[in-house]
DNA sequence: CTGAAAGCGCTAACAT
DNA sequence: ATGTTAGCGCTTTCAG
C-alpha cells in the first residue's frame, strides 16, 4: 500500500498525533516540528487515506444523488453542477439512478447504504409521503423536484402548479385555444404530472377555456419518443389541438418531431412548450419555448443543506425551498426577437 | 452508528469470524450456525460497512468514470452503462468531469485519488502518450475513446480514422463535393480530432476529391454552439459546402441548427453527418446521420477489464480492442427509408 | 505543544 | 467447523 501517517511520523521522529494535526490543522503545531514533518510529507508523496479516516470518523464523505432517469439532460445538466458544489465542500457525489422504479426507490429511502453515504439527495417519483415518513435510515435526506410535501427533511422544488400555470399562460396569451397536455401519470405515480396537470387545469380555467379529456395524452415514460406516440395521436383527432404543453422538454422535443413528420408547421398550426429548458431545446428546429427552472440554484441549495446536515447542523428546521423559475420564449410558440 | 459485527456475534453467542463467514462466505458455517447468525442479522438489521471491509482488504469498491463532458449525452448515455455494469460487479461507480482541462487529466492520471478509488476509466483529450506513460499511479486504468495509444494499459475505442472515413464516403456515396469538417482541433490537442480529421483527408484523396483548407472549421469545445458557429462561418464562404462531417453529434445539431437559421435545405443544399449516435439525432429535425460507435460494448468492456485489472488479473498484456461501428442513414443525408 | 494508546468495523492468518 | 487475534490508517481522548 501506499505511504501511511506512520512513514511520515518515523521520518519526521515525531507521533502519529502530531502528523494528524500538521495534516488537519485541528490544533496548533509547533513551527519547527510542523516544518520537518511537511518536509517529510512531501518526499514520501502522503496523501492521507481518506477511508480510513471516515472509518474512524464514522463518515465517507460520499453523497449520492439519486435521479429516475441519468438519460435526461436536465437530470445530467443538474448532476453537474452537484457534484462541482459537492466537490467544493469536500464530499464526493455519487450517482444513483432508479429509473423511476418503485422498488429502487423504497430500497435507497430505507438505507440500504447506510455506511456507504453520509447523506442522500433524492428526486422521488414513485413513492409518496407515507413511504417516505416510515423511513427508517438515519443518514440526511434532501429532496428534490416535485411530489413529496410535508415530510420533516429538506425539500427543493421549483412550484409545479404554478410553472404548468405560467406555460398554459403564455399559450392562452398567443391566442391558443385548445390546449393539449402531454405526460399525465395514471393513478398516484408520478406526483409531478399530477401537480403539473393541475397547474394546467386552473389555468384553463382561469383563461375560460373548457377542460377537454381527449386533449390530456397519459404517457408511461417522458421521454422523447413518448413526445413523439402522445403526438401522433392527438393529431389523429378530429379537432387536433393548437398547442401542446409538454410535461418536460424532452417530452416538447418529441412532439416537435411528430409535428414535423405530419407536416405541421410550428407555432402556426401548433404551438409547443415545455418545461426544463434544456439545452437541446435552444437548437431544435424549432427552438422550444420552455419554463426554465434555476437549475443551477436547485443544485447547489441541495447539496449545501445536505452538507450541512451531515456535519451537524440539526439545529434548523427542515426547509422547502421553492426556486424560481421563468418563461423562455422560443420559436415553437412564436418567439418575438431572434 | 449502526450495528456491526460484534453485535451480531454476540447476539448469536459466536465469534466474530463465524458472523463474518455467515455474510461472506468463504468458510464453510455448520448449518445450524448460520440460521442462528442469519436470525441475529435479520433481527437486528445488519449491513456491512463496507469502508471498514475495505480498509481491511486495501480496497474501496469505488471506480471513476473521468471524461471531458458530463454535458454531452454521448458520455451520459455511456455512463448509464458503465454505472450498471460496476453495480453488477458490486463496485460503485463515481464520476469525474475533467472538462477536458490539461491540469485536471493530470491530475487525475497521477492517482490524486489513490485511496479513493481502486480504479480509473479515462477518457483523455488533452494528454498523450508521454504523460500516461510518466504517470507515477499504481492503480489499474482503462483508457477509452481515442487519442492516446502505444501505453500498456487497456484501451477500449473505435477506429476514428476509419469510422470518419467511413462518414466521408457515405457523403461521396451521396454526390457530394464540397465536403467540410467541423471540429478540428489545434496543436497536440484533442488527439482524436486529428485522427477524425485524417480519415476526412484520406477519404477524400481516396474519392479524388481536393483537400480544401477553408472547408475545415477549427472549434475550441465541441457543443452545439460551437457546430453552429462553425457552420455560419462555412456558409459565409464565396463557395459553401454541400456536405459537413461533424466531429461528433452535437456539432452536427449544432450545424443543422446554423442551416435552419439561414434558410438552408437539408440536405438538398447541404447534407451532414456526426459521429456518436446520441439519441438526440433521431429527433432533431431533420434527423441526423451518424457513425455509431456500439456504446454497450464500450461502457461494459471498459468496466469489466478494469475489475479484473483490480482484482488481480494481472497476468494477461493489456489490450487494444477496437469496437465495432456502424453508418446510421437519417434524414439529414437523405435517408433512403423512413 | 507533543506523545501514547484506544479503537472505528472488518478480514485473514493462525489456532484449536 | 469455529474461535482468537492482529492489524488496515486514521482521529481523538487522556497524559504529560
Amino acid at each position: 500500500m501506499g505511504v501511511s501517517l506512520k512513514d511520515i511520523a518515523e521520518r519526521a521522529g515525531v507521533s502519529l498525533a502530531t502528523v494528524s494535526n500538521v495534516v488537519n490543522g485541528y490544533r496548533p503545531v509547533g513551527e519547527r516540528t510542523r516544518q520537518r514533518v511537511q518536509q517529510a510529507i512531501d518526499e514520501l508523496g502522503y496523501t492521507p487515506n481518506l477511508g480510513a479516516r471516515h472509518l474512524r470518523r464514522g463518515r465517507t464523505g460520499l453523497i449520492a444523488l439519486a435521479i429516475p432517469e441519468l438519460n435526461n439532460p436536465y437530470f445530467a445538466e443538474l448532476a453537474e453542477i452537484a457534484i462541482r458544489e459537492a466537490a467544493g465542500l469536500g464530499y464526493t457525489l455519487v450517482m444513483e439512478n432508479t429509473a423511476a422504479d418503485r422498488e429502487a426507490e423504497l430500497l435507497l429511502l430505507d438505507g440500504s447504504h447506510r455506511h456507504t453515504i453520509d447523506g442522500l439527495i433524492f428526486s422521488p417519483v414513485r413513492i409518496g409521503r407515507d413511504e417516505v415518513l416510515a423511513r427508517s435510515a438515519d443518514t440526511p435526506l434532501v429532496l428534490i423536484g416535485e411530489g413529496v410535501y410535508d415530510v420533516p427533511h429538506d425539500h427543493i422544488a421549483i412550484d409545479n402548479v404554478a410553472a404548468s400555470h405560467a406555460a398554459i399562460q403564455h399559450l392562452v396569451a398567443i391566442g391558443r385555444r385548445r390546449i393539449a397536455f402531454i405526460g399525465a401519470a395514471p393513478g398516484a405515480d408520478r406526483q409531478s404530472a399530477h401537480l403539473r396537470m393541475r397547474g394546467y387545469r386552473e389555468a384553463l380555467a382561469a383563461a375560460g377555456l373548457p377542460f377537454r379529456p381527449q386533449l390530456v395524452a397519459r404517457t408511461d415514460e417522458f421521454g422523447r419518443l413518448d413526445g413523439r406516440r402522445a403526438m401522433r395521436d392527438l393529431l389523429a383527432l378530429g379537432e387536433p389541438p393548437d398547442a401542446v404543453f409538454g410535461y418536460n422538454d424532452l417530452i416538447g422535443i418529441g412532439a416537435l418531431r411528430a409535428l414535423a413528420e405530419a407536416g405541421c408547421r410550428v407555432p402556426e398550426d401548433v404551438a409547443v412548450i415545455g418545461i426544463d429548458d434544456i439545452e437541446e431545446g435552444r437548437f431544435s428546429t424549432p427552438t422550444l419555448t420552455t419554463i426554465a427552472p434555476d437549475k443551477e440554484e436547485i443544485g447547489r441549495l441541495a447539496v449545501r443543506r445536505l452538507v450541512a446536515r451531515i456535519e451537524g447542523a440539526e439545529v434548523a428546521a427542515p426547509l422547502t425551498v421553492q426556486t424560481p423559475f421563468r418563461l423562455v420564449r422560443r420559436e415553437s410558440t412564436g418567439t418575438p426577437g431572434a
